[in-house]
DNA sequence: ACGCTACTGCGTATGCCGTAAACGGTACTG
DNA sequence: CAGTACCGTTTACGGCATACGCAGTAGCGT
């Protein structure tokens, strides 16, 4: 009666934290969990996401389809486990670093890491309640970061759910402008597109931003013009925390 | 040469823009875009998501799977103007609004509608930057709302997203506690596994935040609650935004 | 030493999905 | 009134996730 209270959880997640034994009948198991979810990211980190189906995984490891439902019940369950490996183990908070540094550099790692799985996220805002261990690991270094800040803890969960927030949405936006398939516009056609729908003056405002330059992509600076937009983002919030701070502490 | 410019368009995007008139020959068309759009709305919000196939539309409007194909190339353009259908056209700011009270309503009418439609908010970071006429009329009210500010125009923009991407993510976390589906844990179970996961050790900062009672629903406040951490990151960003507009001012 | 049993990986089968292709009816243009 | 572009339908295909049942295997208690 003490390791199946959390019974309600998929297998497969207590699997990945190492919470299920191998157990004593039966053959060797021939595959590993994370040699599964492993393959399953290749793929997707190779043709998208779309292709990584249940044959395509089994075929990448040299085994038949079903052989992977041994170790997963659902095929849900396993793109949970491979947004848990993209995303893969923060790395560690700079040394010394206040909360806000550590802020920092906590939201430009996440950046860089959904960066190079394009495919993955999405799926941050679909797996539901972060439950697995690099996750987990991820919501626990940003909390470290703000343990100094006298800020009560369901502050430091929405502070950590703001931040990683922006950082997701700006990832979104510029994942989408590279995207080359997917139905919506190619960003090259974008800024003319906007230009023939607001030319009969409602959206006026928007119109007034295109007018601005606002979705040319050159600009001084180039592709930092867009990083630009994620440091904007992340210096209000860092600046709304700090005079929040500032304002519980007197 | 001058309606095809913006050719590398979906036609079904052109077409709810009202840019496509009825071709002049051939019998009448029998269905509406509208229509299908709306039939498989209704379907997404009794069933969800899932429930939406081509032939399950084309079922609810009594024709057959292939009539659908008529009016949207592909599934994915469907699911786009689900999307647009969703959010639906922003409500008009309130009269004599500042710049903060403009984005602060913008802000809780567009959360207000993401939860209408629970199964639309993951379609937001997945469908490409935004090109249908209710996406760009709320982006158009955001920058109206900030139209007084002298803010540049990118940093309008940004400003947008900024928001925008808060109102998601935490549109997404409450939805993700009140689905029953998917893998992941229940909600109800989640306290519990945390403290499982926790027990070790590792991930001090997360066990922390639990003892503290961060992961209880109630506390002085019950649904309340939840509606705090909307409150209080929007209170974060605009305090950021407004520290930023009183240093560019000087 | 041995058989029981729980577990492995596999083959087969089902039902649904998105969508390509070809066809006959239809309504406007010249 | 003929031509033609478009409408809705039927049929068909390949791929998908997954339920089910099987034969082989390895450690256990005896």
């Amino acid at each position: 009666m003490d390791s199946e209270n959390g019974g309600a959880f998929p297998a497969s997640i207590e699997a990945v934290w190492g919470l299920r034994g191998r157990p004593p009948k039966g053959p060797r198991p021939g595959l590993t969990l994370e040699g599964i979810v492993a393959a399953a990211v290749r793929t997707a980190d190779a043709e998208g996401l779309d292709a990584v189906s249940m044959s395509r995984v089994a075929k990448e490891l040299g085994v038949s389809t079903m052989a992977l439902y041994r170790y997963v019940a659902t095929k849900d369950e396993l793109v949970v486990l491979m947004a848990d490996a993209a995303v893969g183990p923060p790395p560690p908070l700079p040394e010394g670093a206040d909360w806000r540094k550590g802020l920092e550099h906590w939201a430009s790692a996440m950046r860089t890491a959904l960066l190079a799985h394009p495919w993955a996220a999405p799926l941050m805002v679909t797996t539901g309640p972060p439950a697995t261990p690099n996750q987990l690991a991820w919501l626990d270094l940003a909390l470290q970061a703000l343990a100094g800040t006298g800020l009560p803890a369901r502050a430091k969960l929405a502070t950590e759910l703001l931040v990683g927030g922006h950082v997701l949405s700006e990832v979104s936006v510029v994942l989408g402008m590279a995207a080359e398939q997917g139905p919506g516009p190619r960003w090259a056609d974008y800024e003319p597109f906007l230009r023939r729908v607001t030319g009969d003056g409602r959206l006026p405002a928007l119109r007034a931003a295109i007018e601005a330059g606002a979705f040319g992509d050159d600009e001084p600076g180039g592709a930092e013009e867009v990083h630009g937009t994620f440091a904007y983002g992340l210096a209000r919030i860092l600046d709304g925390v700090e005079a929040h701070l500032r304002t519980l502490r007197s």
